[in-house]
DNA sequence: GCTTGACCTGGAGTCCGCTCCAGGTCGCAG
DNA sequence: CTGCGACCTGGAGCGGACTCCAGGTCAAGC
């Protein structure tokens, strides 16, 4: 058996996660603490690397350090654990799901406005509106009063 | 022609932007310097309330406020800088999108865990497991050795 | 054996986006 | 005319998530 191990250094490079935040991380307990060599440096191994990319997924999903934390609490204590673990990861898995509908809403919202700023384009350069009215196409109001409404 | 107003509290009910964050809006520049009643109260009209749902959009979508800033100057500016705004706002919008794809990706992942966990639950309540061998379902590396792996 | 770059620690600093505060005004109800 | 709550200002403070720093250690190459 090989178990191979690797550097800090060789651990950002493959999880992504800065240095700093490696070890940061490690401080705040959440990542157990990493196996070291004689003088003392971090050798992670193949599970860390693992359990470094779980915790990627979290983060970029937007959980908080906190409850990251409480989770990785979680996994130490126990098998006995395993129905909470699943109740914080569902719970954070729906505050995601809103938060992905929270944001394709408010782009089609950006969308509709690029789709308006080039419909004055349209209007302005050639004189060949495809499209007819896509000012007045819904909630869109103050489009035009949005600046130099103030003489 | 009625041009009703709403004061600052009004607004922060009506867009969800607290009073103290509509203020500060402003002061940073994000927002137009609103117009003020007799004894200097800010007095939002209804096109004020239109860009503030449109700030929103934005804020909700992640963009830092200084891109806001830039992208409120152009407005602000007239309407040749309609190009300008629309790449600042497309530009935006990819992020977003690629954004979205990594909260799917990712939400992905943590929804494979949960139903890993699912699976241990499964086994260990009843021995009724129905589904086979979700523990070894693709890249999940270092599942069952995460917890108490060091003696 | 010496240099050099990656690594170590604890703690301070930074950046962002608000949020709160003190001390003062406004304006409507009673 | 007196409360009282909502409003005003400039500036300080806060919480989160890192990020950087000083001062020291380690190990591989020459």
């Amino acid at each position: 058996m090989s178990t191979t191990t690797y550097s800090v250094g060789e651990v950002s490079a493959r999880t992504g996660f800065s240095v700093d935040t490696l070890r940061y991380y490690e401080r705040l307990g959440l990542i157990e603490p990493v196996e070291r060599s004689v003088g003392g440096r971090r050798m992670y191994r193949d599970e860390d690397v693992g359990w470094l990319d779980f915790v990627s997924c979290l983060r970029d999903t937007g959980m908080p350090v906190e409850r990251m934390r409480e989770f990785a609490e979680l996994c130490r204590d126990g098998e006995h654990t395993v129905p909470e673990r699943v109740d914080l990861l569902a719970a954070h898995g729906q505050r995601v799901e809103a938060e992905i509908e929270v944001l394709r809403t408010k782009l089609a919202a950006i969308r509709h406005k690029i789709e308006y700023y080039e419909g004055v384009l349209a209007l302005r350069d050639g004189q060949g509106p495809d499209q007819g009215g896509m000012d007045k196409g819904g909630p869109e109001a103050g489009e035009s009063s949005e600046e130099g409404r103030r003489a």
